[in-house]
Order: C-alpha cells, then structure tokens, then sequence
DNA sequence: AGCCATTCAGGTACCATGTACGCAAATAGG
DNA sequence: CCTATTTGCGTACATGGTACCTGAATGGCT
C-alpha cells in the first residue's frame, strides 16, 4: 500500500481499476481475504499466516502487502467476509422476536462454520460494513414499538453478547483442543475432564458442582440448548419493554 | 517442569518445598506471575514476553520454564492472579440484587486496573480458583430462592456477558489505540472517528447513525453508563425470576 | 570432609512470524 | 521504443516461543 498515514481499513479501499501505465494487480483484496478464511476455517487462524496465505495464492508473502495494509487488517477484513454471509432479509419483519431468532441463529451458524469469527469479532472493535449491516438489522427489530434508542441498543447488545457467549462455550473446547494439537475425545478425557473431576469431588465448589451434575440442559442437543438460553434472552427482552425500569 | 503429558495448569501444581538434594529454586510461579502482571499492565500482555518478565527478574529467559510449562499457561495464572483480587465477602448476604452489583463492580475495576484481564478471560477458557470463586459466589446469590440450577447458571452468565462486553467496551478503543502506538486523543481523532463520521453521513445505517447521535447515556461518567447497563441487566433477571418462561 | 545424585540457571540455537526495503518485471501512453 | 508507473517478490531483520545442554549449587551419604 501507499504510505499513507495509518487508518481504519474500511477508509482504505483496495485501489480502483485505473487505465494508466503500469503493472495489473494479479490478485484482489477479496481473494486474499477469501484464502486466509479458507485456511482459517480448515486449520484455525493461527496457520492463517501472510506466507501459507501468499502459498495457497501461488506467489510471495510480500505481494500480500500491495492488497492488505497490515495482517490486523486481514482480521477486520475475514470478520467482514464472514459476517457477509449472514441470510437476512433486507429489513425486518415487524415481528421483533422472529427476526432476533433470525439473526441469532445466523450468527451461531456462522461462527460454527468459521470457528475463529466470534473470537476476532469480540478480540478487536471493528465495524465493517457487513457488521454494520447486522446490526442496523437488529435495531431494526425493535423500530415503532417507541422505544428509547439507547434501550434498543441495550437489548441489541445483550443479544449479541448471548450469542457471542453461547457460540464460544460451543466451540470454545473443541478450538482449545485443536490448538494444542490432540484429538478433542483424548482432550476432554485426559486434559479438562480431570481437573473438572478433581474440583467436584473437593467439595469447595458446591454450587459449581451442581451446575456440573444436574444441569438438564447439558442433555439437550448444541440446537436445543443455543434456542433455549435465547428464548430466556428474547423473554428478558420482553419483560424490560413493557416493565417499569428502576433507577 | 517435568516431561509430564500436557495436562491443566491446575493439575500441575508448583514442584512443592522439599527436602532432598539439589540445588534450590530462586525464584517462584507466584513471582513469575507478579511479574507478568506488571508489566502487562504498564505495557500490555503483548510486552510481557518470556524474555521480558526474565530479564525483570534479572534471569534468563529459559529458568522460567522452572516454573510455567508454557506461555499458555502463565496466561491462566494471570487471569487467576487478578481475579483473586476480587473482594468479596466469604458468602452471600442473601440480597441477590446487592451482591450481583458487589461482583459487578468489583470485576469491572478488576477489568480497568488489568486491562488485559477481559481479553484473556474471554479468548481462552480457564477455571483457576480464584475465578471458581468468584462463580461460586454469583451462583450463590440466587441460593435460598428455590430457583432451577440451570437458570441460576443462565442468570449468572447474563451478568457476566454483560460485564465482560461493557468493560471491552470501555477500554477497547483505548487499548486498540496504545497497541497501534497513537495516544488516544489522535488515535479517536485521526482514525476511528473519520470513519465513524462518513458512516453517519452516507446515510446507509439510520438507527445506528441514531445510536450514535441521540444516546443520552454516552453523556454520562462511565461509573454511570456501567451502573445504567447493570440496572437494566438486573431488572431483566429479577424479571424472568417472577415471570412464567415461554418455551 | 568428600563424593554424588539431583535440581536449578541460563546461554545458545532453531524455527516461525510480520514486515521494511529494493529491484526486476510488466504495462500503457507518448 | 522509451519511460513513468505499478505490481511481484526475494532478501533481510527483529522479535517471539522454546528445545537442548552445560555448569553450578545443594544436601545426604559414606
């Protein structure tokens, strides 16, 4: 890139097809991008490195740098890429509850199928177009019920924070294991499963343990379980629109 | 360490106080750990590199695999460190509602005087004591009300997500400007605010260009806009504990 | 006291990573 | 065909985690 000085990547558009002299770019800004999330996607984000990237392209991993400022600028580019994918309609329905299920379920399938996305998304504030677009979606959601703007953005983030907490207990083992290299069964079994085992059989975590042992919801399958912890969300929600606020 | 099979920080404890032969240790994890700590927080985690924390303690970067098996690892007991510096009382005061701002708060300045402690937390999942601890005690707020276990989980995780996303909240942008090297003012100034501005003014993202320009709520202190966020949290929880689930 | 098994200290070394720099190759207009 | 311009990318460097190995310290034994 030029030498300009540093900013948002999302202020630096990948440079416009031009008819002066010089050489044509061999490859764009989105294909770089759609390579790092292929390699992200099959190996997690650490293999996704400017030189496997460059590989996988066929060239050298300095030619990365004619399309992309910075890898930090990769990131906000895969998050943009992945979030793009999200099946929204172009606004919402009028049913809010129907379109956040919409739009929560979305996310989830998104961050099952690129297990690196709910961790750069919540590691780095960025705010791509596709992001942006989600989120006027959620907004959306609640427009003409008269509510106060800041308590649409409340409940849009407590939503987000569901999902993005739900969808990181989901993979968040499976991720751990697949970084340190063991097959996520011998993981579970050798690695976390005893330390679990040790803290309940102390007894100085009673209520943790309970939570261990009893807990229904751990029974039901990941589909079940994501939809019940967002129908309480969705009927939190519910509760605080037509409820009297304290303070 | 030892060629044991990689296993849980928690399962390996520190090589104990002993009476053989050998030469003896000059240092420890716990100290190891401080060191870490500090200059993560005067520089950020990404400066406190094993060389780093060694040359701190005036050693060489190689003794501190004595104490930690791997950088992973130092991780977990840092955020263990921090959240042992929790203060809570030994149990529950029985006012839920009391002890859920008690955690609150005490997690979120927690947060802000380590402000590494909310990234880490969220990117890796760890269960040290302290923040067994600090579990146990939210779970414990809802003891006595006859409330499913599952549920009681589900609310404690509310909480948490929400604390977790406003503390990034509040220092993201900060942290996001110290690592990239600008001081904040320009960093808010010269890089995100630009964009932010063109967002609003293309006119594409109504209701979030809404949140942006009407939000009351971004006038307050920050001591106020967490305490707002946290009310509304609690009036959600306190909402669903007296009414009937959908589902 | 002197020897020895055991443990810690830490230098050296290796490999992987992001990326600055510079030059060769390609391209379109004159 | 020459030249300004832009891309392709090899080389090189700084920085990171950490494997390995040698030497130093230590306490129990003879």
């Amino acid at each position: 890139m030029a030498d300009e000085e540093p900013t948002s990547i999302w202020m630096r558009p990948e440079r416009q097809e031009r008819s002066g002299p010089g050489r044509r770019p061999g490859y764009s800004r989105a294909q770089v991008t759609r390579t790092a999330v292929q390699i992200a996607d099959a190996e997690g984000v650490e293999a996704a490195t400017m030189r496997r990237i460059a590989c996988e392209l066929g060239t050298g991993a300095m030619s990365l740098y004619r399309y992309v400022p910075r890898r930090d600028d990769l990131f906000d580019l895969m998050i943009d890429l992945a979030m793009g994918e999200l099946e929204l309609p172009g606004s919402p329905s009028g049913d809010w509850r129907g379109d956040l299920t919409l739009l929560a379920r979305q996310i989830r399938a998104a961050g099952l199928r690129h297990p690196w996305l709910i961790a750069l998304l919540t590691s780095r504030p960025t705010l791509g177009p596709s992001l942006l677009r989600a989120h006027e979606f959620a907004l959306g959601a609640f427009d003409g019920i008269g509510l106060d703007i800041d308590d649409v953005t409340g409940f849009v983030g407590m939503l987000n924070d569901y999902v993005n907490s739900a969808v990181r207990r989901e993979i968040g083992w499976l991720e751990e294991a697949r970084r340190t290299g063991l097959d996520p069964e011998r993981w579970k079994r050798d690695y976390i499963g005893p330390y679990v085992r040790q803290v309940v059989e102390s007894g100085a975590f009673p209520l943790f343990s309970r939570s261990v042992l009893d807990s229904r919801t751990a029974h039901l399958t990941p589909d079940e379980r994501f939809q019940h912890g967002l129908d309480r969300i969705l009927d939190a929600i519910a509760a605080l629109i037509t409820s009297p606020r304290s303070g």
